[in-house]
DNA sequence: TCAACGAAACCTACCGAATGGTATGTTTCG
DNA sequence: CGAAACATACCATTCGGTAGGTTTCGTTGA
């Protein structure tokens, strides 16, 4: 009865669908309100075959963090391309690039995703373990010219407006706005003396 | 068999245990991972018994929440106390203090918990009302030293730091305990020009 | 060229373990 | 004695995971 015996197998793009699909309902119920079901379903797949590509849950949940990173990484080097202003080695670059790439996934749609994993972190370990790696590495990349307290001050500022942005606290988007500028601003040189 | 019939009655230390509990395993599991049958156990009284204290899941995680709002208070205006240095009209008072009493927390057993139910906040209305009221309130008593946009991100700095600590990310006690110093220093007068 | 075969890509059916909640006792206290 | 403070037993579901089939596809060897 299924379309999956009429169409012609394409598992690459069952698996991007099913991931796809499981961004799309996580960011709807959260991570434990996402039955692999419901992906299953979403992706016009049994879930017997959802998992034939990801063995349990976790296993698909840690591929759609690990998707999601890629395109935040993606994100950061754009946005790093797009630094026309200075060289390579311009003063708080990074932390420039990871604000902004912080709004634009706040504003996306993509960002309950965000919320609903970050959610997740807390229980899972491989979850933080796959965060904290990125970062990590990513730091490593950018320590000439982002290592400066300050920065991380500014950094940690970011994380916590889009804390606040799921928490509702009122803060508007046009204050969310101004805020974020001002971050900007201060991360052109050492806020300290 | 259970010692509930040897006991003496005392129904709010009952409360107050349930309670406990409930902010450890909380901070342990999650609020998912946290069942009632856990905190029931934890506090040496049956599920039946923690449903006549808390008619369901939901009520017994408000009142954790509001139970912590109470702590945070109390550390907030212990914190605002012990300030001899200014009288108190002080610039950027509040946010010191608020960042000061983030870190005890942090460093306290009950860290977890904050994690965890801001985390939860996400999912649950009711959570988001309480704690988005709470601030709004504590931010219009001191509207006088501390609505700076300076100090807005400071103190968003000092929650994403906090957030941080649960990620995992290597940041280690050291490292937070300087840049939360150095927040402190920065939180005297304004950033910006 | 093509039949055969084995593996990959699915599907159907079922299970069992949690879990939140209810309904109904039984004990204790004022 | 009546109400509050518990306990016991049970229910309804949900959900992740397993077992075993069936279909599709690429490859291989004659």
């Amino acid at each position: 009865m299924s379309l999956s015996h009429q169409r012609k197998k394409q598992p690459e793009l069952v698996r991007r669908s099913l991931i796809d699909c499981a961004a799309r309902i996580v960011a709807e119920a959260g991570v434990g309100g996402a039955t692999i079901q419901a992906v299953a379903d979403a992706a016009g797949v049994t879930k017997g075959g959802l998992l034939h590509h990801f063995p349990s849950k976790q296993i698909l949940i840690e591929a759609l963090f690990a998707d999601l990173l890629e395109q935040l990484d993606a994100q950061l080097d754009a946005q790093l391309e797009g630094e026309l202003e200075g060289d390579a080695r311009s003063y708080g670059r990074f932390t420039r690039a990871y604000v902004r790439a912080m709004t634009r996934l706040s504003e996306e749609a993509s960002n309950g995703v965000w919320t609903a994993l970050t959610l997740a972190m807390q229980s899972e370990k491989p979850l933080r373990a796959l965060w904290s790696g990125w970062l990590e590495a990513r730091l490593r990349r950018h320590a000439k010219t982002d290592s400066d307290p300050s920065l991380a001050i500014l950094r940690y500022a970011a994380d916590g407006i889009w804390l606040a942005v799921l928490t509702e606290e009122v803060s508007s988007a046009d204050a969310r706005r101004k805020l974020l500028a001002l971050i900007d601003r201060l991360s052109r040189k050492p806020l300290a003396p």
